[in-house]
DNA sequence: CACTGCGCACTTGTATACAAGTATCGGTCG
DNA sequence: CGACCGATACTTGTATACAAGTGCGCAGTG
């Protein structure tokens, strides 16, 4: 399956598009689900999980077929994965989907150390006595789990989440979006290799402690710091699955 | 001119597309000028230089009469745009041009600054010998013109060009060059009210000793301080010209 | 005169048809 | 037996046709 270029089982993939991952969450976006958006969709998850497997190549003519859709859509879709980096134009014209170059893997989480440290600077001039009660709380949560690694990593991103939204920083979650597409790409391809772990608690609470300290160097510098230990460990993980990834020539 | 939403004085609309602007530099790059991409070039030079008006209405069948091709290409440059969020998307569907918000102009140096610090420190990090002497060249040719505030942002341009070559940052020049789009939208805005100018000598200076010094972190923050400083300056020449931008209720 | 209901014009989204360029594969010739 | 050449099939890019949904305006009415 990994070296399959094409898209394998064909698992109701006109089932799919059409009504696409609907999270229950976006109660509030009343989007008229276009066809795009779901083939967008349906292939982003498929380049992240890794059924679509690195450079292999995609046609709008046999994605039209497999998924139902006429080409218009499908090449709307290609477009905006294009946008994303998630796939990579050929010298023809065509796409294929983006390699995966284990060394860059630390260039994106560089990029997102920066980002998400901007993103708690910003949350700590913002948050009221209530956000920083929350964010206690979140890290008290992540503690009482903290055997838990799954459930950890959940309460993880709510806390992360949490921090976005109180930045209200348009740009920063604008463009940490363009990249997590591909953080998540690489966390899937290290998770069955999982060499270690940081303390997650530990690094919540530094960056917890610094917004309720009204400091916001502190707040980002440990933001950045907790993204660039878990870089290290994602490196650590990464190293060794090339042979996993064997289409560089 | 600013108000209207339409293309005004339609000047070679036709003719610009199909030849498009053909940067002299893109020597490298032998791509077939797909008219889409013509119309992308086309519409986000408008919107950057302020012809086509914050807030105003794009829709792809004038667009498409207006510029002499199909709503195809013109749909897919609209798409990019989007991507790129120079134009939003309205709740029925159709895009609008991003309205200018002055107060949103800090965010977007803000993220600047940490991207182009960071590429200070990667190119701090690799830059040889050759190279510090380029940068230091460049400052000292900065110096020499610092009375003309054309040829000095004319050299800044190129030193912050080759920072970002030696930084050889896929991720981080790939999401500066998503920003630079507004970048240079509220910087061509803040041209007409220019209020006064930081020493862009001794900053970038600055930056060059800090590589020259082979200490990434100084690096970094020189370059951040400096992108700072450039914010705070759009941000006071910007003050006051909300009068020019009358869009928003 | 204000309000309501209908109908039109316009928009996007999708599908299909057409043109042009390119890589590939087979055949043929040296 | 290897290399060159031509034709074919495939690709993208563009144009056009069709369908559906939405907002706006206008007319009629209370």
């Amino acid at each position: 399956m990994w070296h399959d270029g094409r898209v394998t089982t064909t698992p109701d993939l006109r089932a799919a598009v059409g009504q696409a991952t609907t999270a229950p969450g976006d109660a509030g976006l009343a989007r008229r689900q276009s066809g795009a958006r779901a083939v967008y969709d349906l292939l982003r998850g498929r380049i992240i999980d890794g059924s679509l497997a690195p450079d292999a190549r995609l046609t709008e003519p046999v994605l039209s077929a497999e998924l139902g859709v006429s080409r218009t859509p499908v090449r709307e879709a290609l477009r905006l994965l294009q946008a994303e980096a998630l796939v990579v134009e050929l010298p023809t014209g065509g796409v294929r989907v983006a390699p995966l170059d284990v060394a860059d893997a630390r260039r994106v989480y560089d990029v997102r150390a920066r980002l998400e440290g901007l993103l708690a600077r910003d949350a700590c001039e913002r948050a009221t006595p209530d956000d920083v009660a929350r964010l206690v709380r979140l890290v008290t949560l992540m503690d009482a789990v903290r055997d838990h690694e799954d459930e950890v990593l959940r309460v993880g991103a709510q806390f992360h989440g949490e921090i976005e939204a109180l930045a209200d920083n348009r740009w920063g979650s604008a463009l940490l979006r363009q990249i997590r597409g591909h953080v998540d790409r690489y966390r899937a391809l290290a998770a069955r290799r999982r060499v270690g772990t940081t303390d997650h608690v530990d690094e919540h609470r530094a960056v917890a402690d610094a917004i309720a300290s009204r400091d916001p160097a502190a707040a980002e510098a440990a933001m950045r710091a907790h993204i660039e230990r878990s870089a290290a460990l994602a490196e650590q993980s990464l190293r060794g699955v090339g042979s996993a990834t064997d289409d560089l020539p």
